[in-house]
DNA sequence: GCGGGCCGGGG
DNA sequence: GTGTACGGCCCGC
């Protein structure tokens, strides 16, 4: 037996038998530099819960279904203790087969968190946390059970004891950017016909390549016969460089599905993966996800729409954003023109292949510590944070404080459900329609978290709205007249406290850090809290979602309208005229003939 | 004012 | 994979 440290960089599951084994991606120490291991745990079952009628004949029911295990269990309900009865499954397959039967049961009057991925499950339950480290106890594994290619580096072990978070340090990730030119003479190209002509490479650790088969001087380039071996030559060196991140512009739905095609049609193994598997991809609704077994691939196209606010998102757009540079561009239509000529036109080719791989590698390193904050939060993979909507990484959040609580997560909307929110809508936050005219000596004034301090202040949340109390025993909205609870604390406004309270703490360790890395660090992390409790409130008003409750929305913005309104009588009466208010803030003019 | 359909990025 | 999902804008009625 041995003890390992390692970043949890991915998960999985893979099926052996008729077992379920979780494995779990990382990297040893933490600098880059260590090894691809790959650690395998055998001990973890699949579980629902189950609301019983009458909790005894519910379990008579069961006992005919041929389950692993039937358990009673103590769990709260919206705050209410209640018994559940907990089933275990052999196979995270079985919960999908089963759960019908289950639901139909006439004791059954629910089941619950049947819907939860098999690998979310795990990390939640072990108090995991991808892309910070853990520390596992392992042995050797067995050949016969995960067996990768020899040459490939990356040991596989077999958990033989516990599995723990280690430290909360920021690992240093190894970065690799890739982006591909293809000849292009129709416009957009067809992968059926029109081949890659470039592959860019460039890294955190200082790589920058162009694999091509043109023949220049320029140092970054590297010449290969033809295109596949142009792909043989990407394979190889994402194999020697073996990245823990793989970052691309539209990646998910340009470059990895073309290089996908051409390596068909060339028959290149593309073997990328640190257990030798080659690339694949997800269907997520919409849009494909490409998926690198072992390393976490992210599309920062999607990542740049999140956060930040623009008429459109081209790289060059995104660029300039960013850094208040213009990026060097070719006309998409016209690169096959480049191509064509031997002379300045291709060399420019060359380095604006380069380039736009560069570009992308600063994009990611500006843009990637908050992403992998939030993972470090939420608690759940890069890869799937990376590709959430803000309110999904805030459900993922909750489920796992849930958990820590003791509460049964509730269930998502049935379709019915669904569309019968869908439609209706919380009233907005007060806006005021500016005064025309241009106005100086303009003052701002607006609340640090208004929505956030609300659902705190009023202890807004699902498990504490009631219908009827004693009007000493609540806080009463001022639109609405929504009743919420001032005892206990909900348990969203207790997370949002939680949150805000760590948030204050990094934020005065950053005032008294002297290492400006440090700073910068916390800061990101004091920022990733912030996003997360602002987008918190929205839970209560997106129709998909869980701890959905309208009421909950309306009352918060109620209050919201009604603290900027006051204010602005308030500020009014010592000689500030608003000229423009919105939500959380207004803007006004000093006119000192007012008071 | 609405519902359905299309598009975004990439070359 | 205990998955099937966005949001804004335009168009035609």
């Amino acid at each position: 037996m041995e003890i390992k440290r390692m970043v949890l960089l991915d998960i999985d599951y893979i099926t052996r038998g008729d077992k379920a084994v979780v494995r779990l991606f990382g990297r040893e120490k933490s600098d880059g530099e260590g090894n691809s291991i790959i650690v395998l745990d055998y001990g973890f079952k699949p579980y629902i819960y189950v609301d019983p009628h009458n909790l005894e004949q519910c379990h008579e029911q069961l006992d005919d279904l041929d389950l692993v295990q039937i358990e009673k269990v103590e769990m709260k309900d919206l705050g209410k203790c209640k018994e559940f009865l907990k089933v275990t499954f052999n196979h995270p397959q079985d919960v999908p087969k089963l759960r019908d039967k289950i639901r139909d049961l006439s004791q059954v009057k629910e089941i619950r968190e049947h819907d939860i991925p098999f690998y979310r499950r795990y990390l939640i339950d072990k108090g995991l946390f991808p892309m910070a480290e853990v520390e596992v106890e392992v042995k050797k594994a067995s050949p016969e059970i995960c067996s990768i290619p020899e040459d490939i580096g990356t040991s596989v072990m077999e958990l033989s004891g516990q599995i723990q978070p280690f430290s909360s340090d920021f690992p240093d990730l190894k970065i690799l950017s890739l982006d591909i030119e293809v000849y292009n003479p129709q416009g957009m190209p067809n992968a059926e016909d029109d081949p890659i002509i470039m592959i860019s490479l460039s890294s955190n650790h200082g790589l920058r390549k162009v694999i091509s088969t043109v023949e220049s001087p320029l140092d970054f380039m590297e010449r290969v016969e033809n295109e596949k071996q142009m792909l043989e030559r990407f394979v190889a060196i994402i194999e020697e460089e073996n990245p823990d991140i793989l970052i691309g512009y539209n990646s998910d739905n340009f470059d990895f599905p073309y290089i996908r095609d051409r390596a068909a049609i060339l028959d290149v193994p593309l073997t990328i993966g640190t257990d030798g598997s080659s690339l694949k991809f997800m269907k997520r609704g919409f849009a494909n996800a490409a998926l690198v077994k072992g390393r976490v691939h992210v599309d920062l196209y999607l990542i740049m729409r999140r956060y930040l606010q623009l008429d459109r998102y081209t790289l060059e757009r995104v660029y300039l954003e960013l850094f208040d540079e213009e990026k060097y561009d070719i006309p998409g239509d016209e690169i096959h023109q480049y191509w064509d000529d031997c002379g300045s036109k291709l060399e420019k080719l060359c380095n604006y292949s380069l380039d736009d791989a560069v570009a992308v590698t600063k994009i990611g390193e500006k843009m990637i510590p908050l992403t992998l904050e939030l993972t470090r939060i939420v608690g759940q993979p890069f890869f799937d944070v990376a590709r959430m909507a803000t309110g999904q990484q805030v459900e993922w959040y909750l489920i796992r404080k849930a958990h820590e609580q003791g509460e049964v997560v509730p269930n998502k909307p049935s379709s019915s459900q669904y569309s019968n929110r869908r439609g209706k809508r919380a009233a907005g936050g007060y806006v005021k329609d500016p005064v025309k005219g241009l106005h100086e000596n303009i003052v701002y004034f607006d609340f640090r978290s208004l929505y956030p301090s609300i659902i705190i202040s009023k202890n807004v949340s699902p498990d504490t709205l009631v219908d009827e109390c004693n009007p000493e025993d609540c806080h009463i909205s001022p639109e609405g007249g929504y009743m919420f609870l001032k005892e206990p604390a909900g348990f969203v406004p207790s997370i949002i406290g939680n949150i805000l309270n760590e948030r204050v703490r990094l934020k005065t360790l950053m005032k008294e850090s002297k290492d400006d890395e440090e700073k910068k660090i916390l800061n990101v992390q004091q920022e990733a809290l912030k996003r997360l409790a602002n987008s918190m409130y929205g839970v209560y008003g997106y129709s998909r979602f869980r701890w959905y409750r309208l009421e909950c929305a309306d009352a918060i913005t109620a209050w919201g309208r009604d603290y900027i309104k006051k204010t602005m009588v308030k500020a009014e009466k010592f000689g500030f005229k608003p000229v423009y208010a919105d939500t959380d803030g207004f803007y006004a003019v000093y006119d000192e003939n007012i008071t």
